[in-house]
DNA sequence: AGAATAGTGTCTGTCAGACACTATATC
DNA sequence: GATATAGTGTCTGACAGACACTATTCT
């Protein structure tokens, strides 16, 4: 079955059905220890005045991670340096045939860690951008199926941070362990004991590396000046910092 | 920048860029004790004579992943019920701008557990088609960037044995421990102690359930009957059977 | 008989999580 | 001084892996 519709599509780019190839970008953060995400407002129908993810059509001889880059930098106004400090994978592809009323859309959707990024500079186009917490968007209908690449976006995130150190991607340069716990609680959504996280986290080998300085000052509220650390070279953790056992055991 | 193209895209079709969407399968099976997968023999250029992935152009009403579903039933003549037996899931998109030398294709890879299937039929082309162990790929090369999908696919075949159930997608519907033990095994590529193993899946909830019945004969060079399991209705392993420490922890 | 396999018992080391405690900083 | 946080000590239970052993069936 290939061959037969190759051969055609190679002398005749009209005789292989039309799709169009979009790469959309869940860009991730944490504001003011929320998980929050970057999300334009649509000028335009369909979905007008709906959130959606940002993203656009993939260009010509431009690989697919490089789209989601592209896209994520236009949307941030983020440069070359700051751009480096973000994680971005792909996270899956989105082609139900209907899920764009226009025309058949697939759209590589990409997964992106970021440290706190400023708010979106007035954009490239008259859209209005925005970091929102994801709290905000239970009840808010999204354009598209973003609801739903957002829903998988969320649990590889939270799946990605126990078996690599991508928590770190969230932060800046240096940061403490409480910091990096801070970011583990807002993912999973739920407080960790921070004895333990303290010592397992040290535990793994490769997660953090110390920088041997410590904090100017104790915490706002108390307590003493907390060491400094910053990212190691492992790519994985071993063992997985699992996250508390969800009895769901999904069946 | 996404609306000002969706805008002519949406009055004009052949204002966004021409791309090409294909579903590949990555097919796996496991023959006489060896992990094998489904490829194709090239009939035309390019790359004439090389081995491929199963594979086709998206139609245009149907699921990225129904149409892998149609690409593997193509190939594999697979009827309803037999396809029902087999996993298939969304491996990722590859999308490099080079990857075909005839135009831009964005190719969405999917990865399929099956149990031992027959021989393809004589296909519906004049192609060649055929179950290939895994071990024959090392020296070969294969077409486009075929290569490196399939080392996708096991790498996330091998991950995916640890923390599914879907071990079990490769046996028919009543098995022993053993044969569970033997996917392991061949997938893994490494031996596991099967008395630990044993003990091990019985203990995860819902992985197996006991059909109350043996084998009618013990092993072919001696031993007890095995007691027969088939498929329980856990779809996530808790707690999850890790793979042998691997030293490597990637730095 | 000899050999291989199914399945169980038991021990050890690792690790997650609970709890407790100290030391240091803030207000 | 009251309180909060950083970091450590210690215990318990779960679990992986090693080893040993019995029972069963094959050639």
């Amino acid at each position: 079955m290939v061959d037969e519709q190759d051969f055609l599509a190679a002398y005749d780019p009209g005789a292989y059905p039309s799709v169009a190839v979009t790469v959309d970008v869940v860009a991730l953060t944490i504001r003011d220890g929320a998980l929050h995400l970057l999300l334009i407002r649509r000028g335009q129908p369909p979905f007008e005045g709906r959130w959606a993810l940002p993203g656009g059509f993939v260009r010509p001889d431009e690989d697919l991670t490089a789209g989601a880059r592209r896209e994520l930098a236009e949307e941030t106004g983020l440069g070359g340096e700051g751009l480096r400090r973000v994680h971005l994978e792909q996270l899956g592809s989105y082609g139900t045939p209907d899920r764009d009323p226009r025309m058949r859309v697939v759209s590589v959707a990409h997964l992106a860690f970021a440290p706190d990024l400023p708010d979106p500079a007035a954009g490239t186009d008259a859209d209005e951008a925005g970091w929102l917490p994801v709290t905000a968007l239970a009840n808010r209908q999204l354009a598209f199926d973003h609801g739903r690449i957002i829903d998988d976006a969320l649990e590889r995130a939270r799946s990605k941070l126990e078996y690599t150190p991508l928590a770190t991607r969230f932060l800046a340069g240096e940061f403490t362990i409480s910091e990096l716990r801070a970011v583990y609680e807002t993912v999973w959504g739920h407080p960790l004991h921070a004895g333990n996280f303290h010592r397992k986290v040290l535990s793994v080998p490769g997660f953090v590396e110390s920088t041997g300085t410590s904090t100017e000052r104790g915490g706002a509220r108390g307590g003493p000046r907390a060491k400094l650390y910053r990212a190691g070279d492992a790519r994985l953790l071993h063992p997985a910092l699992l996250r508390p056992a969800r009895e769901e055991t999904v069946r």
